[in-house]
DNA sequence: CTGAAAGCGCTTACAG
DNA sequence: CTGAAAGCGCTTACAG
């Protein structure tokens, strides 16, 4: 139905390896005939059939892209800048969101290595697991036949590169300063085990040991719930002190603005509050949250970058951090 | 490298027609022939090589969508659902964010087509432009090729459906909501002159008429920047006078909240606020924010319910409608 | 500079 | 139930 080679090749009087010739810019073509061929090619409207050549070239230029909601603000600004990124270098991509499960996470690799993707972009430690030998070697098989880049979490293989944020720093950082502008009762909320998110907690604790402030256990709370349950669960937990409290996204730190505005407390006065990733949600939230910019456009700027060389065949880093920085707005008093 | 069907054959001892009867669930093969080939096929890890398949199909089962951008809230919603919904069906997407202006929307969907995707899925009535016989001619172009679903625009071709929300009845909604709360001086703010804010900006002003409140072109501000900047332009705005706002988005009810907050103007109160789209937004931010519902879900689901149908051969509508509904939470006081 | 031919990895009538 | 062969629309040595 469609026009195929051979129809340009029959009106233009050549053959069909002419054909191919110009369409591919290969220099062995007269000009004479190029014109022709081109004129042809404009008039009939002809597009050189995208499966035929990913089944020669063995490749559709396009990478997979996985991570485990889309309508998470963090990877979908992340996946727009890949995307951008993508399309300078003439690459698109497919996208499968996981959800949240490891086991998900591992069917969407497995269908995504099916696909036969150029390369694999993983969004988020979480695709690690506890990063146990044991819930990893999926990986380890997929990059058998795929490269692929990890972002936000490291595994020692071969084939496996990893762009990530220095998560410990950041919030060792954040703590820090929270802990210079006096605040000692620091709550930390996290919504994972994730390795990433482990890396803030040690952060976090780091800085307390450094400032001699024990480690309370009680302190540190788990929370996967949305924003309004979390905030009923801190409102719940009257046995809880704090001034301060670092959360591992800015989600979580909305439950906890929720939770001042419900018991009247003054931000930052009474409680200070650093969110994570600096998302659009810490410039939309009033009070404007403080929070740490993990440089996302960076981060997915190079592993886009990293993707091409490899694929041109050079040598590239397997890991490389990238150094966050925190943004302050109206949530904190330093 | 990859082992294809002629190594499954050669090792089961067959032809590469059983092994593709096998792999295709083809019945005419006897069961200690399926047997043997479907245990080579998971001892070396077989899968077909899908650009061989699609070749043959001419279809990679998968579908292209475009939007202006995937970090918008509204368009990540309705593509996660999509996404789970194609799944169901075995089918993946390629993912073309567009931009704003007319001209890149084109260069996506052209680009989209020549992918040879099984049918494309426009998200939003700016791919329209204007409406304007002009600025959608490449539509009719492009369809006829392959099917376009667009999602909340709709337009008169063979090969083009629709799944609309009923963004006019559910302004109506809103500003009667309003008025009969006593609200008089209502604010419109729209961020596009897409056919669909003409059908918000035509609900809102029944409305008014109904009521017989004079429609005040003063009180229609078309608003294209930030929210901050938003807030200032109002802050500038020292004529404007209004005691509620409706919005065509969620966003730019936010930009209302913070010029309110800047003014300590009381919400709802002072002002009242009906946003748009029902986002995430609206639950993070405080106060609370009132919103449209346009029911997103199901229309993300009616497109790939549809699109299904159609590669099936059978008929569906051209255009269907969704009804939307008014989330009230606390930045309004009916 | 150009063409005939083989090959990419599959599917599918057709014949048996 | 099974296989030989043609074909899907391209690219690319190879020969001229």
């Amino acid at each position: 139905m469609a026009v195929t080679i051979y129809d340009i090749a029959r009106l233009s009087g050549v053959s069909i390896a002419t054909i191919s010739r110009v369409v591919n810019g290969n220099p062995n073509v007269s000009d004479k005939t190029r014109e022709r061929v081109l004129s042809i090619m404009k008039e009939y409207d002809y597009t050189p059939n995208p499966f035929a050549r990913s089944l020669q070239f063995n490749s559709m230029k396009m990478v997979g892209i996985s991570c485990s909601d889309i309508s998470d603000d963090y990877m979908a600004n992340m996946v727009s800048i890949i995307e951008k990124r993508l399309h300078e270098y003439g690459y698109d991509y497919m996208l499968f969101c996981s959800g949240y499960d490891l086991n998900s996470r591992e069917h969407a690799v497995n269908l995504l290595l099916k696909k036969k993707m150029d390369a694999l972009i993983l969004i988020g430690s979480q695709f690690l697991g506890n990063g146990q030998e044991e819930e990893v070697s999926y990986l380890h098989k997929v990059a058998k036949n795929v490269p692929i880049f990890i972002i936000n979490g490291a595994l020692e293989d071969p084939n496996i590169y990893s762009v990530i944020a220095d998560d410990y720093k950041s919030m060792y950082d954040a703590a820090k300063k929270l802990i210079e502008s006096g605040r000692r009762k620091i709550l930390f909320l996290y919504d994972s085990d994730s390795v990433s998110s482990m890396q803030k907690m040690g952060g976090y604790e780091k800085a307390l040991k450094e400032a001699g402030i024990p480690i309370d256990g009680n302190l540190k709370i788990k929370i996967t719930c949305k924003v309004h349950e979390e905030r009923d669960l801190l409102l719940l937990r009257k046995d809880l002190e704090f001034d301060a409290v670092l959360t591992t996204t800015d989600k979580l730190a909305i439950g906890v603005i929720k939770y001042a505005k419900a018991k009247k407390l003054d931000i930052p006065k009474d409680i200070s509050v650093v969110g994570y990733n600096n998302s659009y949600l810490s410039e939309y939230i009033e009070p404007e949250l403080t929070s740490v910019d993990p440089s996302a456009k960076k981060m997915a700027k190079t592993v886009v970058d990293n993707i091409m060389k490899l694929l041109k065949g050079d040598e590239i880093e397997h890991r490389i951090t990238v150094e966050g920085n925190l943004i302050k707005r109206c949530t904190t008093d330093f």
